[in-house]
DNA sequence: CGCTGATATCAGCATGGAGTGATCTTCTCT
DNA sequence: AGAGAAGATCACTCCATGCTGATATCAGCG
């Protein structure tokens, strides 16, 4: 979660859910600069939300899919649960 | 998201799911201080992440499930983009 | 009414983390 | 080998935000 919450991250996050980039790319899309972007693609690196792929001198960065799809499930559990709960209330 | 990013906002989250609590019942599962709970519930009212319902000198927290379920989603949908596109890559 | 308990607000402090410039490594090309 | 570009790491600054104590507000009860 706390990964995906700042705001330039999810940015990164929508931009490589539609194609595999390097940090090249990330640069020119965002306008941040290069040492500020690779501190958050490294956040995003430890959270495992994305993946390296080294060629030549550049680095690609490839979303992971299971991530987000594994939180987007909890997320919707927590509805659910609450949902099926919406009544029940602890008297004071 | 950044509503839910705080490790205590998301313990909160995860008890209102289960049932409708007024502050003393969280002040309780939690451990945290009054203030400190005020404020955090603030930030998730304010997200629309939980509603209030006064009765009488409580105030009682409950979650409401379509926030989590419109950002599960987003997620799920971002996900779903991903793996569609998991071939697209920018050429450098 | 005054007292007490529940909750919100305010002001101050402290820390995490975002942004930046400088530097280092590594790759490519000539 | 040397130059230049890509990208990571480091050291630093600074601000947003989480935590706290004090205070305000309000409901219920004697």
């Amino acid at each position: 979660m706390r990964a995906l919450a700042d705001p330039l991250r999810l940015q990164i996050v929508s931009l490589l859910a539609h194609e595999t980039l390097c940090t090249t790319h990330l640069i020119a899309e965002t306008g941040a600069r290069q040492t500020n972007l690779s501190n958050h693609l490294r956040v995003l690196r430890e959270a495992g939300v994305v993946e390296t792929e080294p060629c030549g001198r550049y680095t690609y960065y490839r979303l992971r899919p299971e991530v987000l799809e594994s939180l987007s499930e909890k997320l919707s559990a927590l509805a659910a649960t609450a949902r099926s709960s919406a009544d029940v209330r602890r008297p004071c």
